[in-house]
DNA sequence: GAGTGGTCTAGACCACAGC
DNA sequence: CTGTGGTCTAGACCACTCC
């Protein structure tokens, strides 16, 4: 039999009870000094226990006199395959949306967007960066991509980027394919998204197409707490049983 | 100006390191002690830098005398979007995919399965636990759930389930919903993906219909540093600009 | 002020994988 | 055997937030 970590017993043993409902979303689990006393253990093998939790999406910690670690609520969903803004989606359940332009400007392209958008490396590109809140939490970060003469789409930062092309430049846009992955906040992220370090985030990087040819490129940084994030296929996509 | 703590210092010029292209994937960093000296700190602080670079996905760690801590490559991508099994999407880059079933037989529906299913909680259904690899790599870890009368369908594990419903039911599935977002690996995932623990993953729970009943539940685990995830969405999924 | 989580130290020993 | 990462201790002080 192998040894089980410390870190890993606690863990097992908070997760536990936490899928068993006997705790609930938003209750709060024991300071980190009671687990301390409960498990015997040093405060860091505590602490690498809720980690690993806070990795997992099960927990969110708050400092201060009235903080502690608390079960995470469910949040609401996104759909990634409706071609219609997020605005409008949270609209229909009944939350608010407003987004915020951080820093707009032309960049010098790097690696990825110049491969994206098949420029070269440097090539000037227009920027954007924007933070989307849900109900006043900051939950998305958005940096998007484009050729300078698209500049004018972010006018329209409240519609989808397919119906701001369209309105702006009549430029119709007919795809868009997203990479998913998973990955924690990076320092910038960080303080955008206002968490503290460490957080998930679930990643998308997204090219929008015309055609065959890229004319959008974003990356997109979404807080699974405030945010779930679903796709839907339709057996019309494709025909699947051929050979 | 803030403090910044020095495991994100240390991590800052790590991921320089790496998205300079200095550092390209597979090369080794410094071994965790020769970073305490490079950085004079204690080792635990060395260790929390590159935790939350491992969390981000750009690290990969491995121990032994030939271990080391390594930038991770750039894995393959499988559609979500598309209805063809992963089998078939791998075969069409090169690649191998091999399935075992760990475990399969009747379960009581805990709260999620009975929810998703339209059962009561504690109904017997039938549970499959498949684990997939490619390239001998285990990836991902996929329970599914059925209605015991469509047990069959795990005779075709190398289909879509899609096509696994029409052969052996007859059953016509028209759509799934996947719900997507990041995780830390749970204990039992670390086992049977052979990962550390605290490891990334991509996590997905899936709906099948079949109009509008939900036949099939499952829960997918994907290793993101042996496979991505993309997501196509086309313009005529739905119409966007109305009011 | 007081209690929460966040950072950090300077060690120690363990587990693993090649040589 | 040796060098790698993994776990763990028993403290310390900091930063935040409400009372």
């Amino acid at each position: 039999m192998p040894r089980i970590p410390a870190y890993v017993a606690i863990a097992e043993s908070l997760r536990a009870r936490i899928e068993s409902g006997e705790l609930k979303p938003g209750d709060r689990l024991p300071a980190e000094r009671e687990l301390v006393d409960d498990f015997n253990v040093a405060r860091m093998t505590v602490r690498h226990a809720l980690d690993t939790l806070q990795m997992e999406g099960l927990i969110d910690r708050k400092r201060g006199r009235t903080g502690g670690t608390f079960v995470r609520s469910i949040p609401p969903v996104l759909d990634l395959t409706r071609i219609v803004g997020i605005d409008r989606q949270l609209r229909e359940i009944g939350l608010e949306q407003t987004h915020q332009v951080v820093q707009s400007g032309i960049v010098e392209a790097n690696h990825s967007v110049s491969s994206a958008l098949s420029l070269e490396l440097g090539d000037p590109v227009f920027r954007t960066e924007i933070v989307r809140y849900i109900a006043d939490n900051p939950a998305i970060v958005e940096v998007f991509y484009v050729a300078r003469e698209f500049e004018s789409v972010i006018e329209h930062l409240d519609l989808a980027l397919i119906d701001a092309f369209s309105i702006t430049m009549g430029t119709t846009v007919d795809r868009r394919e997203d990479l998913v992955t998973p990955g924690a906040a990076t320092d910038a992220e960080r303080k955008t998204l206002d968490v503290p370090g460490g957080t998930q985030l679930l990643r998308i990087t997204r090219k929008t197409f015309a055609g065959e040819e890229v004319i959008a490129y974003s990356e997109l940084a979404i807080r699974p707490d405030v945010a779930q994030v679903r796709v839907v296929t339709h057996r019309e996509d494709e025909t699947s049983l051929q050979p």
